[in-house]
DNA sequence: AGCACA
């Protein structure tokens, strides 16, 4: 029953004309509905799993730059910062006046398609300005942003740039006048499958900034699947499903309702899946999020699979 | 700070 969000999604790749927004009035994480959905990337199960096991990846160039429609026309590049820095993922912004109109636009740059998808979710909508009674309208960008030093057209981006990015795949400096990647507290995971304890040392962001023996991330051993909390309550199977499709390995998810606060368990092929899964969506605020956004960690056991003994 | 389903 509640899982009738996102029954109407808009094709993926239609006109900026954005769908009807939310009433004047909805704020920031509280919409009074739910905002068009994202353009799914793929076939949410469709019947198979990833017989593909051969690819390595997830096309990484997928879409991770959002549109942002609706700004006033003397909005500042600051405040477009201000709007996704807290985003995770966030990497950069760029503001565009259209200059015959009162109107401006830009475009917010994220690590990945879902850390885009979530900003988009809590931003579009939003009132940006009472006054001028301006709303935002959010959406997919029909290209990524292009890095002002690799101007390739046509050509993977990563090819000349694979040596000495970090694993998270963010540039250090430079695609952009403004690089900011608060809250991006979980990129000191390493990808061996266990979290580095030490490499909180510097940078913390609000969502870490309690007890220091408050957060050991996770005490279960790696599995396959991962355990989602801290889910707001109008958090929905498809949405976390829109989410978590993007990464590699995605086999389906879980939701768990009934005993309050709702979880959900992710399934993947691997516990490479899993761990680069957790590494990459920690802390992402989705749509529904009220606070601080999901907590992920390995499950006490694997999802059921129902594989019949079928073995090439 | 919460882990089910086969």
């Amino acid at each position: 029953m509640a899982a009738s969000y996102y029954n109407n999604p808009p094709p993926p790749h239609s006109s900026y004309a954005p769908p009807p927004p939310p009433p004047p009035g909805t704020s920031y994480r509280h919409h009074a509905y739910p905002p068009h959905p994202p353009p799914p990337p793929l076939p949410a199960y469709g019947g198979a799993y990833y017989d593909h096991a051969a690819e390595p990846l997830p096309p990484r160039d997928e879409l991770r730059t959002l549109f942002i429609a609706g700004l006033p026309g003397d909005a500042k590049a600051r405040e477009v910062y201000n709007l996704f820095r807290d985003f995770p993922g966030y990497v950069s912004s760029h503001l565009r006046s259209s200059g015959k109109s009162s109107q401006a636009y830009a475009f917010a740059v994220f690590a990945d398609q879902p850390s885009a998808l979530a900003a988009m979710s809590a931003t579009n909508g939003m009132v940006f300005d009472l006054e001028n009674n301006c709303t935002l309208h959010v959406d997919l960008a029909k290209s990524n942003s292009r890095s002002k030093r690799s101007r390739t057209d046509d050509i993977s981006p990563y090819s000349s740039e694979k040596k000495a990015r970090n694993p998270r795949g963010f540039p250090d400096s430079g695609a952009g006048s403004n690089i900011h990647m608060s809250g991006m507290g979980n990129s000191s995971h390493s990808l061996n499958g266990y979290p580095s304890a030490q490499s909180y040392t510097n940078f913390e962001p609000a969502a870490f900034s309690k007890d220091p023996s408050a957060f050991a991330p996770q005490n279960n051993p790696p599995c396959p699947t991962l355990f989602v909390a801290n889910l707001g309550p109008t958090c929905s199977e498809q949405e976390l499903t829109d989410v978590f499709s993007s990464c590699a390995g995605f086999i389906k998810v879980k939701m768990q309702n009934k005993s309050g606060a709702p979880v959900a368990f992710v399934d993947f092929k691997d516990m490479d899946s899993s761990t680069e899964a957790i590494n990459r969506l920690q802390g992402v605020i989705l749509y529904s999020s009220t606070g601080e956004g999901m907590r992920l960690e390995y499950a006490k056991s694997r999802m059921g699979l129902r594989k019949r003994d079928k073995r090439p």
